[in-house]
DNA sequence: ATAGGGCATGGAA
DNA sequence: TTTCCATGCCCTA
């Protein structure tokens, strides 16, 4: 989204200037913003748009509470005021007084104004919720009992203001869903869902006008939260607040379900429940209902509904799922598939809180079975049931994997419910994680970071590893700011999130100001990370990079030939780029003897500085035969420019220390901290590779492996559902068990020349059960023998038997014949806590000459992985495959520190022997 | 022996 | 600290 064209007019009509320099506005129903120029953005800002602009316009109200003026008929003011009970409106500033934090919703699903049967009993059974019935509208959906005073619950809890937001109308909705309806309420209901539909009823403030002008009214609310992207005290709330549903029909469908999807589709209806939600923020149907036919103990736990969990849906996915029809179509909420999920157990695991809001409530842990149609409008039948778990329920839905299966869904793919009107299906979509093309079965994988629509919003705009912000800091200069490192860029579901770019920026803005370097904002905003750490690296080794914000912004380019946009967040000026950014290799700017500004980059595989242009783009594998600049040294033979010497005064000051420690060694002088950033890049690289390998995002941690574990059990998928891998696979299930062999085979080799090892074997022989357990490590022999997995079996013919040595080499288990899935072969030795540096340089050097054979090895093994060494400067890098571990050695010590993890190896305990 | 149901556990949020 | 939830594992059929 670039909004700087020069050719723009400010799109106030009232302006229309022409715009040097776009600056933006409120968000459009297209999703993008209105570009403003300098005059208009600042009255924007200040929230004085309309009273310059609109002062004549209809649609002035006043504050109820403080008298003043707020323009209500227009989008530019719409999250300044919040519709009261009574009638009415309140500012913004009053509303908050009030605890009122949710600003004037969208559309709310016409799910909610459904007809409501007669008679609710507390605890709905079974019987009074029929889905395999058919199209009857669903009880369980009824409208919010508008004039309900059911107040009086028990545990009936002020609201607090963080409590209001979609979760609290998912309350409202639960709660009130449980409860009867008088006639009046649901005629009333029914009229304002007939209106609502057929578009004749606008709500409060509906009639904006898309380009900022009063009293025209347009069927869609914009995102009120949208419009104040860069000033909301409360975006979170704001952003929650939105609410969409869509109106599918064949002739409308494009433009409705574009405007409604250009929202973070969040069924839940906060309008409502805004609307019908006391001034003191008390929740007026009681928090206390009954949920699920059993008493809520918590209302506070239940006002979350995890933003993993918020449906991102695009227009066409909503399409595929409606068909021709015109079924309105709500997304529910969506989950990723865990393992188990997609596991043959044929469970999926509910989240609590989208179980209890969405689907029928249910008092006995048998449930009861739920018709969900999938997108190609086959119907399934689920048990929706739950078990009782520490004093609370987990909702399974059984009997999945016929309908998992049918749409080859494999753990990581995202699980989309919805619900659909006027039939009262629930719809079942799905989004494959994997840059897989997309997929005739449904809802289209969006992109590969689970994308959302591709009709214009921020959640629109097609990212394909992740936008950046990247953050002009008056000291600093550049700094990345929206946390959307590489690691996580292949990860972060919720890049596209609409509002993610606001969370994210505030929230690394505070780290930065704060002088922290830290993920933690951007981790804890990924739906995908949230849970599947398998790809992500873990909060500890994220800080164990030891990377400023400033470094790894030296990882990123910008896109090529891409004009930023500039937003200013808290007087910080972002540049935006669409585009995703480019990994690039670290590199030093410089001036020649000329006065020439030039850029030195260090080829990936000799290490030798490089002169290339100061703007050249550098891809993080960059290597001299790229080297177009000059044909000179476009090769890895040839020498290099640069005296050592030269490059430490290129280096920074704070390095330098540790570059003159290392010069005197054997290696080449590596870039230092540089090696930090290399290693990230090299961490990107391989995330951007096999990130979205869907088999890498299969599993999640299993109790039984401690983080970083990056055993078979964990990087692979469920139950063998995934593909058959072949001998020259190159998933990371197949480059690690033969990374694993490999090393085996390797240290063998080398223990081989040692009377341990000989006495070890004897030891070993003597054994009855031989081959069987050689040391209490976790190392396993490889027999052959009883290997009846797919992935023994694959190691076993991946097994070059040059060496019968190999065959039984290596470790052995308690598991007969059975590879020990968490061996770390690199770390056979024993680390004295002593020797903690010396014991990690042994393993260096084993790497190294690993690598030495490695090569050897790898001519006949076709793969990918080819260990890595670096060694050099301060930092030390040993790539394995896609498991990295660098060490940063520390001038002040000389304890090298890892760098990073995410390594099978290094990072834990040493096996014994 | 195997599969599935259901509970327990423990890491993460 | 509490709650959620992924998944391990026991028990039963």
């Amino acid at each position: 989204m670039s909004s700087s064209s020069s050719t723009k007019v400010c799109f106030n009509s009232s302006c229309k200037d022409a715009l040097e320099w776009a600056r933006k506005g409120w968000r459009r129903r297209t999703g993008e913003f209105a570009d403003l120029c300098d005059r208009c953005a600042s009255a924007y800002e200040e929230g004085k748009f309309c009273e310059a602009f609109h002062l004549n316009a209809s649609g002035w109200r006043c504050c109820e509470s403080c008298g003043k003026q707020i323009h209500c008929g227009c989008i530019v003011s719409f999250h300044m005021f919040v519709l009261l009970d009574a009638g009415g409106i309140e500012c913004i500033t009053c509303a908050r007084k009030s605890f009122i934090l949710t600003p004037n919703p969208a559309w709310p699903p016409p799910s909610l104004f459904l007809p409501v049967p007669p008679e609710r009993t507390k605890d709905l059974s079974t019987k009074n919720w029929c889905p395999i019935a058919g199209s009857d509208p669903v009880p369980w959906r009824q409208a919010p009992s508008l004039l309900s005073s059911s107040s009086a619950q028990p545990d009936l809890q002020p609201r607090m203001p963080f409590e209001v937001g979609i979760p609290s109308g998912i309350d409202r909705l639960t709660s009130t869903e449980r409860l009867s309806a008088s006639s009046f309420e649901k005629n009333k209901l029914e009229d304002s869902y007939e209106r609502l539909v057929n578009g004749s009823q606008k709500l409060g403030a509906a009639d904006i006008l898309e380009n900022g002008n009063a009293g025209i009214s347009c069927g869609e609310q914009v995102n009120p939260s949208v419009n104040m992207p860069h000033k909301s005290p409360f975006s979170n709330n704001d952003t929650s607040t939105s609410r969409f549903s869509v109106a599918v029909s064949p002739n409308k469908a494009s433009d409705q379900t574009k405007v409604s999807n250009s929202h973070a589709p969040r069924p839940t209806p906060s309008t409502v429940g805004k609307q019908f939600c006391g001034h003191n923020g008390a929740d007026p149907f009681g928090d206390s209902q009954i949920c699920n036919g059993r008493p809520q103990v918590d209302a506070r736990a239940r006002n979350q509904l995890l933003p993993r969990y918020w449906p991102r849906i695009s227009a066409q996915e909503l399409q595929k799922i409606s068909g021709d029809s015109n079924s309105v179509i709500t997304p529910l909420f969506e989950k990723m598939l865990s393992a188990s999920d997609a596991g043959r157990i044929g469970r999926l695991v509910l989240p609590k809180k989208c179980a209890e809001a969405y689907f029928p409530p249910i008092s006995q842990p048998e449930g009861l079975p739920l018709k969900v149609q999938d997108s190609k409008g086959k119907e399934w039948i689920f048990q929706f049931r739950f078990w009782p778990n520490n004093n609370s329920r987990m909702y399974v839905l059984e009997g999945v994997t016929p309908c998992i299966q049918s749409m080859q869904l494999q753990a990581g793919d995202i699980v989309t419910f919805s619900w659909m009107e006027p039939e009262g299906k629930l719809v079942m979509g799905f989004r494959k994680s994997s840059t897989a093309p997309p997929s005739d079965q449904g809802s289209e994988p969006v992109n590969a970071s689970n994308g959302v629509s591709t009709n214009g919003d921020i959640s629109a705009r097609k990212i394909k590893t992740g936008e950046v912000l990247s953050k002009t800091h008056p000291l600093k200069g550049k700094l990345i700011t929206s946390g959307y490192l590489p690691i996580d860029l292949a990860n972060s579901a919720d890049q596209a999130s609409p509002w993610s770019k606001d969370v994210k920026s505030e929230c690394v803005s505070k780290e930065v100001l704060g002088a922290k370097s830290s993920f933690r904002g951007t981790k804890k905003n990924s739906t995908l990370g949230s849970k599947n750490k398998r790809l992500r690296i873990e909060k500890e080794d994220v800080i164990q990079l030891k990377l400023t914000w400033e470094q790894a912004q030296g990882l990123l380019r910008p896109p090529p030939n891409h004009v930023p946009s500039v937003v200013v967040i808290d007087g910080f000026e972002f540049e935006e780029y669409e585009d995703a950014p480019i990994i690039g290799r670290p590199t030093i700017f410089a001036t020649d003897h000329l006065g020439v500004k030039i850029q030195w980059v260090q080829c990936k595989d000799c290490f030798k500085w490089r002169k290339v242009p100061p703007d050249a783009f550098l891809h993080a594998r960059w290597t001299c035969p790229s080297n177009s600049w000059d044909p000179e040294r476009s090769s890895c033979s040839a020498a290099q420019e640069l005296t050592a010497e030269q490059l430490e005064e290129l280096l920074p000051i704070s390095n330098r220390a540790a570059s003159k420690k290392m010069k005197s060694s054997k290696q080449d002088p590596d870039s230092v901290d540089l090696e930090g950033l290399d290693a990230l890049a090299d961490l990107a690289i391989q995330e951007e590779g096999e990130g979205l390998d869907a088999s890498s995002q299969a599993t999640t941690k299993h109790p039984r492996h401690r983080p970083g574990c990056s055993c078979i059990v964990c990087i692979q998928p469920p139950s063998g559902k995934g593909p058959k891998h072949k001998q020259t696979c190159t998933c990371n299930v197949c480059l690690m068990v033969r990374r694993r062999f490999r090393t085996l085979s390797l240290r063998k080799e080398k223990k081989l020349s040692e009377k341990e090892a000989e006495t070890a074997l004897q030891k070993l022989q003597q054994h009855p059960n031989f081959p069987v357990i050689m040391s209490e490590d976790n190392i396993r022999i490889i027999t052959g023998e009883g290997n009846s997995s797919p992935n023994q079996k694959m190691v076993s013919t991946e097994v070059p038997n040059d060496d019968p040595g190999r065959m039984r080499s290596s470790t052995l288990s308690p598991f007969k014949g059975q590879i020990d899935l968490n061996i770390q072969p690199e770390r056979d030795e024993e680390l004295s806590p002593g020797s903690y540096s010396d014991g990690v340089m042994r393993m260096l050097q084993d790497a190294a000459e690993r690598d030495h054979t490695q090569q050897r090895f790898s001519s006949s093994n076709n793969q990918n992985c080819t260990d890595q060494t670096q060694v050099g400067g301060n930092g030390v890098g040993v790539n394995f495959g896609n498991s990295m571990i660098a060490f940063h050695r520390d001038p002040e010590s000389e304890h090298p520190e890892p760098l990073s993890a995410n390594a099978p190896s290094a990072s834990t305990s040493a096996a014994k022997r």
